[in-house]
DNA sequence: AGGACATATCAATTCATTTTGATGTATCAA
DNA sequence: TTGATACATCAAAATGAATTGATATGTCCT
């Protein structure tokens, strides 16, 4: 039993760190608010969000790549939207973590 | 009202990037993982994660910097622990994030 | 006071991520 | 089929973060 549960968070804490290094940058975190106000395109998130097109995609990309955000294509468009499994991935690691927590001290040896 | 909200948000959103970034690595994760067994001293943790002092200890500030783990000092040893408050806020802001999520399509402009 | 121990800090190097400007690819409309 | 639009990708430069080994600081013990 211990085995498949330390695999089990083995597994969680890999997957929760790509999305917390994708979501821990400032740009990104924008990008992340955006698209919580619904799916849209390069050009809306672009006007929203002040940034140059290459600098949007590459973004976009370590967003994507992580999970957090999918894409989809639509004509000359390629609209993304948040993934709120990965989301609630995240959320639940955190939970667990904070579950896990004993405060008593260990002595010192 | 949009006022208050946002700043709190904004607010809100500065300070979980700190956390995010401080959490988004392996190893500061590994010592994370380890203090969630509670307190304990740097020594300790150097035999837990198998780092070398000065590396830890460099990630340890990191740590500390962002608000996710506290010290204290007692005698020649000093024991960190994990701020569970911190963890709250960043659940907390997932949460929200979550929450205000339409995924209704916004047109494209 | 002197030595040993626990930890922090520093400067130099290495390594990783981000930015920029340019070019490439696909789609649409005329 | 040509030109325009929407987006992705690339290589080079800029910036930032991590590692290393050395040295500094403070505490304890004798």
């Amino acid at each position: 039993m211990g085995a498949v549960i330390a695999e089990k968070n083995v597994l969680a804490a890999s997957q929760a760190s790509g999305l917390l290094k994708a979501l821990a940058d400032p740009l990104r975190m924008e990008v992340i608010e955006s698209l919580s106000e619904g799916e849209c395109c390069v050009c809306d998130l672009m006007e929203k969000t002040g940034l140059a097109q290459s600098r949007l995609s590459f973004h976009l990309k370590v967003l994507k790549d992580s999970g957090l955000i999918t894409d989809r294509q639509s004509g000359r468009w390629v609209y993304y939207k948040l993934d709120l499994e990965a989301l609630q991935l995240l959320e639940d690691w955190i939970a667990d973590l904070k579950k896990s927590c004993k405060n008593a001290a260990k002595p010192c040896s």
